[in-house]
RNA sequence: GGGGGAAUGUCCCGAGCGGCAAAGGGGGCGGACUGUAAAUCCGCUGGCUAUGCCUUCGCAGGUUCGAGUCCUGCUUCCCCCA
């Protein structure tokens, strides 16, 4: 696929940028993609009350479908979501209740005007929901109309079947049929708003390819299959995971100084890529980045986090946080931006224990971690090493009015007395 | 319906003669080295008002000075037969 040269813009940037994993008809949908306007969409499930930076990779491919004059859906999965997609899972997970998926959807469409712009024009982004079809479907209807275009004997050989098959684990008649109504919106979509292609990772490709199939059998339009490749680092680790969990997108659960941070930890062999994923910037720009070699690295990587960072948080809070991030690493100041969490002035003056302090924080989930962490030399208080783990935080320890408390070098907070 | 297995540290995998806060991995965190990188090496990886106390091995009982380990019942999952 990578000796196709793709005529349209659309393609043409997705395949420069290394977006592209499979496709179902390169050379038909380039072809239409050159010739007329498309409408394509990916969907996001609602498990969490933010998206992750897997998901990322997607809202991309959105922004340049936009940017190269085609039309964006995304779709929430307020219906699906309800049913559990049993793609890439070892086990069925708990179903969660129609009030937490709304509650969900609500905490997670917001992010997507940072990469979309959902104006009346002809380009602009469109948001639908499944659950506004998927909940109205009869069950006997839906078996005449729809089930009839299934083949029990091919879903079993679908990859996210086979592996719960082959594993001996448990795969539920409900998840079972994920994959039909994830099929079922792509037509649907075709229906409504024109919609030929979908798009999404590549774990989601047994699940688009049959919707492409769906919409053939059931006389829709020509769709597409699209997927990405599985993001991983160099080192082979899965993308998006740090010590407290997941990146996510959402600033309340994860902060523009740790989602900079996230990016400017970027592995070496990794910021070429990266950059030409998660930053709009031109390619030229972006191969001279690349060439820097040894520590001047470095500046890529800060290029990258304020790129990335500007693009989901905005262009004020990228700045802040670069700075932030100038004055903590390079000059060793305490910058007052860094995150911080206010603590009672009373307590204070009664002295607070420097293991509580910590817990505080959540800088470390309990008092015995930070002893165990305090006996590995990784708790700094204003930057001198804890060593006592019975010593005691008190007003003579505010430097400018804060306490700067630190775990390793990279994790720092201020305490705040109000 | 009959027969046989399985469930372990709240991230995962996994060992565990009646003395167990429970081997070993992976992952994660911290330290050293560096460039806020990778690789490598070292330490840590139940909770607490902490030389002690409390809670953990699917659930509930029992035997025992003492149970993850033995017995009984139950739940869930898997395999074989019907």
């Amino acid at each position: 696929m990578s000796e196709f040269k793709p005529k349209s813009d659309f393609l043409r940037v997705l395949s420069e940028r290394g977006y592209i994993h499979q496709c179902s008809d390169f050379a038909g949908l380039d072809e239409k993609a050159r010739k007329e306007r498309i409408t394509a969409y990916v969907g996001y499930d609602c498990t969490a009350s933010s998206l992750h930076i897997g998901n990322l990779i997607s809202a991309m491919m959105l922004h340049w479908l936009q940017q190269t004059g085609h039309r964006p859906i995304t779709l929430m999965g307020g219906g699906t979501t309800r049913v559990g997609d049993p793609s890439g899972k070892d086990e069925t997970r708990k179903l969660l209740t129609v009030d937490q998926i709304e509650a969900n959807k609500n905490s997670i469409r917001g992010v997507f005007s940072r990469f979309l712009d959902y104006g009346a024009t002809g380009t602009g982004a469109i948001m639908v929901d499944n659950a506004e079809w998927l909940t109205k479907l009869n069950y006997i209807d839906m078996l005449r109309d729809i089930g009839r275009h299934f083949s029990i004997n091919r879903m079993l050989t679908m990859d996210s079947v086979k592996l719960r098959l082959e594993r001996e684990q448990e795969l539920s008649f409900i998840e079972f049929n994920y994959m039909i109504l994830q099929s079922y919106d792509f037509v649907e979509l075709s229906r409504m708003h024109d919609c030929c292609l979908q798009m999404g990772g590549s774990d989601q490709w047994g699940n688009i390819v049959n919707g492409v199939e769906l919409g053939r059998r059931m006389g829709s339009q020509q769709l597409y299959a699209l997927t990405t490749p599985l993001l991983t680092t160099a080192s082979g680790a899965k993308m998006g995971k740090t010590a407290s969990g997941a990146v996510w997108l959402n600033a309340d659960v994860f902060s523009p100084y740790d989602y900079w941070q996230y990016w400017r930890n970027t592995e070496d062999a990794d910021v070429g890529r990266f950059l030409k994923l998660f930053t709009i910037l031109p390619l030229a720009e972006i191969a001279r980045l690349e060439a820097l070699a040894g520590s001047e690295i470095n500046e890529a990587k800060k290029v990258l986090a304020t790129e990335a960072t500007a693009l989901l948080h905005g262009r004020a809070a990228a700045d802040e946080a670069a700075e932030t991030a100038r004055k903590t690493f390079e000059q060793g100041v305490a910058a007052d931006t860094l995150p911080t969490i206010s603590i009672s002035a009373i307590e204070l003056d009664a002295g607070i224990g420097v293991l509580s302090a910590f817990v505080t924080a959540g800088l470390v989930p309990s008092t015995g971690e930070a002893r165990r962490q305090i006996q590995g030399g990784g708790l700094r208080v204003n930057d001198e090493l804890v060593s006592d783990p019975r010593s005691v935080l008190r007003e003579a320890n505010l430097r400018d009015g804060v306490i700067k408390l630190s775990m390793g070098k990279k994790r720092h907070i201020l305490l705040k007395p109000n």
